[in-house]
DNA sequence: TTCGTGAGTGTTACCGTTCTCAACGTGCTC
DNA sequence: GAGCACGTTGAGAACGGTAACACTCACGAA
């Protein structure tokens, strides 16, 4: 910066003027810097810039270090949504979702001074840890329960409630009696929204409310629960909590010997990208993860600037249904 | 750090020589300073430290911005590896495996101040790309082609022609005449690799090569491409160059009554997390991306010393054969 | 004329570390 | 007892920017 000061005749007050589009500088002096900084190729040094201001353009990302797909594909959203706006984002993830590795993450991520914090926090596990993110430090909650905690961090997420709803009000439009729900686990927010979202459904149309089944997000734990549902000739619709449980109680339902769609629908949830291509054409709830990450960093940008107490904003992404070919009518 | 120094009562430098464990302190200054550290809290200031250093202690990752299932998990497999090593990952996407949006990512991270930069670079672009990087800046590639290239980079990837070999090794010895090949993008090493691996074994079992059909990642591809193979009833064993298009490929062989793996026997590459809940659960050739992460951040960190000329290392990960209930003898 | 105003520029301090070098014991050797 | 190596410590100058403030003009109003 010295040398561009020199070579251009200016001081290096002027010179960074000039890098930050200070608007009391003669046009032609900026001609002269910048011809000057090209010609020495110039690049300023972030690090002596975040010395000065206590702002060093990075945001943190708490991620879980599981390939769930969600989190994954809202990592790319998030980013792309920095990049245009200037920042640079940098991830911490945790093993689990517990208190302590979490508090390690937001401490890594504050050593490193990043500006901010959007957390891809399905547990209130994670919230709670964040609350002890040092002061002045904006966190951003994207995915899990939301509002309904006293946290007070702004959320970002899918109306899991509603996607719930369009679900199971799906397979009752088809005719069937009633429906059956293979959970996610128990103790996520995500889960149990989709629960409430179903049983609040089932229970409006005067439907019985089977028991749900819980296990984890993956396709064993469909196929496990699925084979217990095959068993039972009653059922004849099934809503799985994501996509990947609904590929196992898919292969049940196959080695059962219960045809789908003929004799049992499925519906999924998360619209992964080949879920068109399971046997059969899964029909279910599409989330679009990468508008979720450029709400959460719009968001983030927007607290980035008043520190300490922000509103409890809420914001919610509504889903839609994907029908396909998984879902038919009952028959008689 | 000024405060701390004076309620230990010693000057700033030493509180240094505490904080990098500098050998010559003395054990009881060095108490006095680590007791005022805590009691007041201290924390290093990084952004300081690298403007002294010129050492971030941050590292970025190019990654492309797609949801494809390798590069995805990778990611984390780098990020707890450089957890463990101190240093804290920065990630910038691309949107396309370019010359110029490679080149912007990887000048965001420079500016950054990045001490080294590990890109999943399944194209040899995104290698050119980086040999555009500012001096001293140590790069490693993970994926694509490897040291087939005059490329300065070391390199971590699988060893994807031993894993093509493997799959299309098991196929023959189930004692198909020949197998067809459902391949990847054909300018990507990746599917060149898989697609010379199976093509290398045909030809020494002395089997006849069909054509290879190529398309992208996903079952949308093996779908279009499946289909074509479903109608030839010749075809009785098929290697996919990813578990999304075997999915699609199973979706089409399904859809025209072939059955799997009756009629034909089908093998994937990846071992996908769910790959096992397919129908047919399907065989395939698993990748440790984890592995492959800790080898490429592990080749990065010993490569970071010596700025400039790195030797061409090139790290070969062996793949494994998965076998599952999509394959099996043919018919006779 | 005098003075205030605001655009344009330079001076100096400061952000929180590390680095370089000098200084001060202390114990050992010759 | 002087000289010397070495462990231990401190003072001051970087590192490369930004912030605060002072200064110099040119211009218009009083």
């Amino acid at each position: 910066m010295r040398d561009v000061a020199k070579l251009a005749g200016v001081s290096h007050q002027t010179v960074s003027r000039v890098i930050n589009e200070h608007p009391h500088v003669r046009a032609e002096t900026r001609e002269r810097v910048l011809a000057a900084m090209r010609s020495l190729n110039y690049r300023r040094n972030l690090a002596a810039r975040t010395l000065a201001t206590r702002e060093s353009h990075t945001l943190g990302i708490i991620g879980f270090e599981t390939t769930l797909f969600g989190p994954e594909s809202m990592l790319y959203g998030i980013e792309s949504a920095a990049r245009a706006a200037g920042y640079l984002v940098s991830v911490a993830t945790v093993r689990d979702l517990e208190h302590r590795p979490v508090l390690e993450a937001v401490d890594r991520l504050a050593q490193h001074d990043v500006d901010g914090i959007i957390a891809i926090a399905p547990k209130p596990s994670v919230l709670t840890a964040l609350t002890h993110a040092p002061g002045g430090l904006a966190c951003v909650a994207v995915g899990g329960a939301g509002g309904a905690l006293e946290e007070p961090f702004p959320t970002v997420r899918v109306d899991n409630i509603a996607g719930a709803r369009l679900a199971t009000r799906h397979l009752l439009d088809l005719g069937h009696a009633t429906v059956h729900h293979v959970g996610g686990p128990p103790d996520w927010p995500e889960s149990q929204a989709r629960v409430e979202g179903w049983r609040e459904t089932l229970y409006a149309a005067g439907a019985v409310v089977p028991a749900v089944t819980a296990g984890w997000w993956d396709a064993a734990a469909g196929y496990e629960q699925g084979r217990r549902l095959a068993a039972d000739p009653a059922v004849t619709a099934i809503f799985c909590a994501n996509d990947r449980i609904a590929l196992g109680v898919l292969r049940a339902l196959h080695e059962a010997g219960r045809r789908v769609p003929e004799e049992v629908s499925v519906v999924g949830f998360d619209d992964m990208p080949d879920s068109g291509f399971f046997l059969p054409p899964l029909t279910t709830v599409h989330q679009d993860f990468a508008e979720l990450g450029r709400r959460a960093l719009a968001l983030l940008l927007r607290h980035l600037g008043r520190p300490g107490a922000a509103p409890p904003e809420d914001v919610l992404v509504a889903p839609s249904l994907v029908a396909r070919a998984s879902t038919t009518a009952p028959r008689r």
